[in-house]
DNA sequence: GTTCAGATACTCGGATAGGGACTGTCCGAGTCCTATTGG
DNA sequence: CCAATAGGACTCGGACAGTCCCTATCCGAGTATCTGAAC
């Protein structure tokens, strides 16, 4: 189980934008650019983010990706939710249905107690990605690594 | 982002196995036929269970696998990682190292705070999974379903 | 000087190929049981 | 009757194809800007 790479391109790509004036709309090349990605493929986790109402497009010139909305109202869990899906990596298959006294019309997926246990540990990793937001994140960076806001918006200005 | 199916399996086998007497060596195809679940490919999550040290094989007649050591000291961690590998779902791929400023000899999967959040929710899940234990989950089972032992060791002394 | 129309360049969005991992299957190595044969 | 041996059947373990999703890319639809001319 490998969450896809996305995700890390997504996270970082806001946390860059959260460092810009809301109304700045940067392009996907400049994003790409930023840190050598693919800038056709980045565009397509940007456009999840998109559809997740995380990010808002603008097409034509002077047109790009922005934050749809605050970076305090934009959790970890937004982001993976919006690249991987709204699925549990754990799929309850309910292969108790398929074995002694299974009832078809039993959903194992609610009283199956390993699939419960299963879902527990989802919870909690939901909880704790919920729990840090982007504006979080951002006032941890600016802590730790003080010229990295400066620095940011030197380089999506430039040009 | 989806686990294996094979992770299922292996759990309902090990639960299984967890109410049949400890000396009991139950083959690959009884387990299979047990969810009607094609039993070369059991096989091959049961082999990934017995390199783990949670099964122990035995091959030849009255061979088979049973459960290595006690269910209070197997957890659903462990089986998850058995099957899935012990790499975390998120890898920072340190993108940040190719971004302004990165330095070739940092660890940014240590120093960058993005992946040190999606670590600490990580380290959540896998603290929900090593929590629960098969004799718990077993205890559970017998408590909302009492004939399942007895359903289960009949089904597998039949024959 | 101002305004309007056309052309242009730029950007997003979805549709289109390629590769790796999960899924599924098969056959060989090793082990235990059993039947047979000789004492 | 007992023991040894040879054969057979059973089981695990790893090696071999098929399929789906992630990766990567390209081109078309739409929009703001710029230029030029007309008033």
């Amino acid at each position: 189980m490998q969450m896809s790479q996305g995700v890390e391109w997504a996270l970082h790509t806001c946390l860059n934008l959260s460092w810009l004036p809301p109304d700045q709309a940067v392009p996907t090349g400049k994003l790409a650019a930023f840190y050598e990605l693919p800038a056709a493929y980045l565009n397509k986790q940007l456009q999840a983010l998109v559809r997740a109402g995380i990010l808002s497009s603008q097409p034509g010139p002077r047109g790009g990706f922005r934050l749809a909305r605050a970076p305090e109202d934009i959790t970890l869990l937004d982001v993976v939710l919006a690249i991987e899906g709204p699925d549990e990596a754990f799929v309850c298959n309910q292969i108790l249905r398929h074995g002694p006294g299974g009832r078809p019309e039993v959903d194992y997926r609610q009283t199956c107690l390993l699939a419960r246990g299963m879902r527990r540990a989802d919870i909690a990793w939901r909880r704790e990605l919920a729990a840090q937001t982007l504006a979080e994140i951002r006032e941890d960076v600016e802590r730790h690594f003080p010229e990295t806001p400066r620095n940011t918006r030197a380089r999506f200005a430039g040009q």
